[in-house]
DNA sequence: GTGAAAGCGCTAACAT
DNA sequence: ATGTTAGCGCTTTCAC
């Protein structure tokens, strides 16, 4: 790693400040000047320092990137379309994964900090305790643009790219109704999380604009995790009055659900109709088709990164708060069919 | 980011180097020095500047990490194991997902050469031409160590992690044998890449090891996805001499193969056996249980780290290839059984 | 068109 | 126990 701009300088018969400008194509250069240079930065193999070049410019064009599960693919697809802008504007990512702990996360914003990070891309990990946004604050003020990205805590004054649960649980809920159904349990995640209140949300919402009086007997809270869905679903099924849908707040909560149909040898949908939220790639593979509402997760990633670099073109004073929800997708594969036989 | 080493050292009144002896605890500094010091970094909120220090000590302490497709929960997993020991040496990684493409990677690699890492991790994307691996030899002479993690192709002149497929596959196929199968299709990932070849090699190894002839009509070459699959199944279902179990490569061909059982009304393991590479996890939760044998992802992303890590300690001339392979893990599900019924 | 000189924020001898 | 000085590899005025 020894060969530096003083050693092309010295190589091509010129000062570094010419090197300097055919490396950032600034300024004039005589064309032979040029070549002799470019031809002595090939036979020495010379690679610039972009250390050295940050530390002088003030510049790392580098973006911190923080998520508390990067083993899950819904994250790693949001990476997927952060790292895809990121090429396309030649920023380097720096990642942290915080394993949902606020330690670690807290620890990484510190560290983006240590790094001069021109900007950062955070899904808050959940619970919010008010330290790490506090963090997050006083890096803002220092002049570091924050995007979020959806996530379980939303902290109003960042500006961000978030999905509209609610709009996705009423667009499902919407479409079990058109069905025929009137009787459906929901399973919740942890209701302290924000998507899984925005999503009971839009439940209600769409049952109230169809005049379906809200059974409270139907709204079962869970927590995301396919376990405690199974025994839900045990219960859903035990019920007097049993429901004819189930709408489950995610794609692990699906997976519950079905094995407790499926121990029951309940069929879907012609027993039981179900909904869900994002997609299970190997259901559908298999043909076990399963309706859900599916987040748009690459979009997510690719817009709050454009976000990011938009709030990086402002000085920090013009910079404004924006916050962009995306819509998600209701995909319909058939589970959620109203047959005569659920009619219990 | 205005507050620099030396209005921390200007507000204490004393020397930038004493100030720089706190924050990295050298050399002697007397207490109520430290104390002073410590309070005016406190109340200026001063966060060092990884960019300068690292030029002045020529060390980054971040890690490149290359791989090829961030949204598959495999590398997901990988990256975890590769994050969890970089924050237990307080290293940073820098990101980038190539998306299988030959080009993304090369430019990854010249980026991470600007950036000064310390090391690369890589998971080199299929297929190989010659010229990526040619550029990280540079790298590697530049002194840049660098750790493969398993993949596609093989560079047998770097370090790394790497799972024993043959292993793998012996192992499935072995169990199919014990419980009595003797005609075992098997359907092969790209045939041209490492693991696939590794494994067909172990399913041939076990075959013979039991005096099993080689029926070249039972291998099926695919390319690891499910479409392909299907297509092969349908073919395996329709043989005159049908085999009673099937052997595929990859967890996105058994689904493949699930879909074309399902299909024609093929119960699992009653009419057919079946056992596949890597976990489904949606299978297994819905109590669909598939036979499998697992990669250690995690432990291959930790293992590679740590091996990365020792590389780092020791100077090039002293730095020994090391290739560590780990064994994947036969988990049985029963999938694997040979029931009367499927002795057609 | 090209070069000299200063400076980015830090560390590391070397003094004292 | 603390300060002085030089230097890491680059960019950026400002001269010429």
């Amino acid at each position: 790693m020894a060969v530096t701009i003083n050693d092309i300088a010295k190589a091509a018969g010129v000062s570094r400040t010419t090197v300097s400008r055919v490396l950032n194509d600034s300024g004039y250069v005589k064309k032979e000047t040029r070549e002799k240079i470019l031809k002595s930065i090939q036979q020495l193999n010379y690679t610039p320092s972009a250390i050295a070049r940050s530390l002088s410019t003030n510049k790392t064009n580098t973006i911190g990137v923080i998520i508390p599960e990067i083993n899950n693919s819904f994250f790693g697809e949001i990476i997927k379309g952060i790292s895809q802008v990121a090429d396309e504007h030649n920023l380097n990512l720096i990642l942290f994964n915080t394993d949902d702990s606020k330690a670690k996360e807290l620890k990484a914003l510190k560290l983006l900090k240590e790094q001069r990070i021109q900007g950062i891309m955070i899904t808050l990990t959940y619970p919010e305790d008010g330290v790490n946004s506090e963090y997050l604050n006083t890096l803002k003020n220092l002049d570091i643009p924050v995007v979020l990205i959806d996530g379980h805590v939303e902290c109003s004054n960042f500006s961000g790219v978030f999905i509209d649960h609610s709009k996705g649980a009423y667009d499902g809920t919407i479409a079990l109704i058109k069905e025929g159904h009137k009787k459906i349990a929901i399973i919740t995640g942890s209701i302290n999380s924000r998507p899984a209140k925005n999503r009971l949300n839009g439940y209600k919402k769409a049952l109230a604009a169809n005049n379906i009086p809200i059974n409270e007997e139907y709204i079962f809270y869970g927590d995301y995790k396919h376990e405690n869905a199974y025994e839900i679903t045990k219960k859903i099924l035990d019920m007097k009055d049993r429901p004819t849908a189930i709408f489950a707040m995610s794609n692990m909560m699906v997976l519950g659900c079905m094995k407790a149909l499926y121990e029951e040898n309940i069929v879907v949908p012609d027993d039981m109709a179900i909904i869900g939220f994002d997609k299970i790639e190997a259901l559908n593979i298999i043909g076990m088709n399963i309706s859900f509402i599916n987040g748009p997760t690459i979009e997510m990633g690719r817009t709050g990164m454009k976000l990011l670099i938009d709030n990086l073109k402002n000085k920090k004073e013009t910079r404004e708060l924006k916050r962009i929800t995306l819509l998600p997708e209701l995909v319909l594969k058939g589970s959620e069919k109203y047959i005569g036989k659920n009619k219990v």
